[in-house]
DNA sequence: TTGCATACTTAAGATTCTTATGTATATTTG
DNA sequence: CAAATATACATAAGAATCTTAAGTATGCAA
């Protein structure tokens, strides 16, 4: 198993709720290892979700009301299927206008939008 | 000693480092205090550093050789001056390259790009 | 049949922040 | 001028969130 470049410094930390929710709104039910190769897909390779962040942080999002859980076997394996609720929602939205302001507030912070920042 | 709208669940983590080499960059040489109170004057206090927060941050980036400090007595008070070293500069670009890169992937991956979000 | 992919769970440890406490000087304001 | 606020640093305890690691088990391909 090769590891790749991924972003250091935990700046992933505080987004990985956003993220889940928002590939939930877009695709109504997903489970907890099509969430991890979506985002690997998604971002090639950029950003990986370990299991040992998504699944406590599924059963977190669960338990504050934001997911439901449909199990399924496939075969004599089990799958649980996280889809959001109305009030998660609500929940993604905030989260990610909350995370658009930042990145505004941070491109602002670091200079990111003027031009000729490697010159 | 008001409370102020600011980004929840840590979105901030991770970038402090960042924040900090980058006002550097910019500004020669600053000391701690004033580090926080640049950084909620840009932010329109949307970004509030806190002393527990900034001078570890502060002493972890010196012991890693990224800062160095003078000391300067401003009357009887001290005042520890910051200031990036060779070492240091590269570091911030480094860093300002990792995090425009991130959140490059972050606005693909909640779709932050496309027009009409809040229609 | 061995290894890899799929699929979930949880515990221990690391990092990074918040909150709280402590110390001390300087300035503003009633 | 006394009290409150601002300046200025430090550090410890606790919370949040992630990584690493270990465990369990099925399905499939070489």
């Amino acid at each position: 198993m090769y590891i790749c470049p991924m972003y250091s410094s935990g700046l992933i930390k505080g987004t990985l709720k956003t993220i889940i929710l928002n590939l939930l709104k877009n695709e109504n039910r997903m489970y907890g290892y099509e969430i991890t190769q979506k985002v690997k897909d998604l971002t090639g390779s950029k950003i990986k979700i370990t299991e040992g962040a998504l699944y406590p942080t599924l059963h977190a999002l669960e338990k504050q009301g934001d997911l439901i859980t449909e199990k399924e076997y496939i075969g004599k394996r089990v799958r649980k299927y996280y889809k959001l609720t109305d009030q998660g929602k609500t929940t993604v939205q905030e989260r990610v206008n909350e995370f658009a302001d930042f990145i505004q507030t941070m491109r602002f912070l670091l200079d990111l939008d003027s031009p000729k920042q490697n010159v």
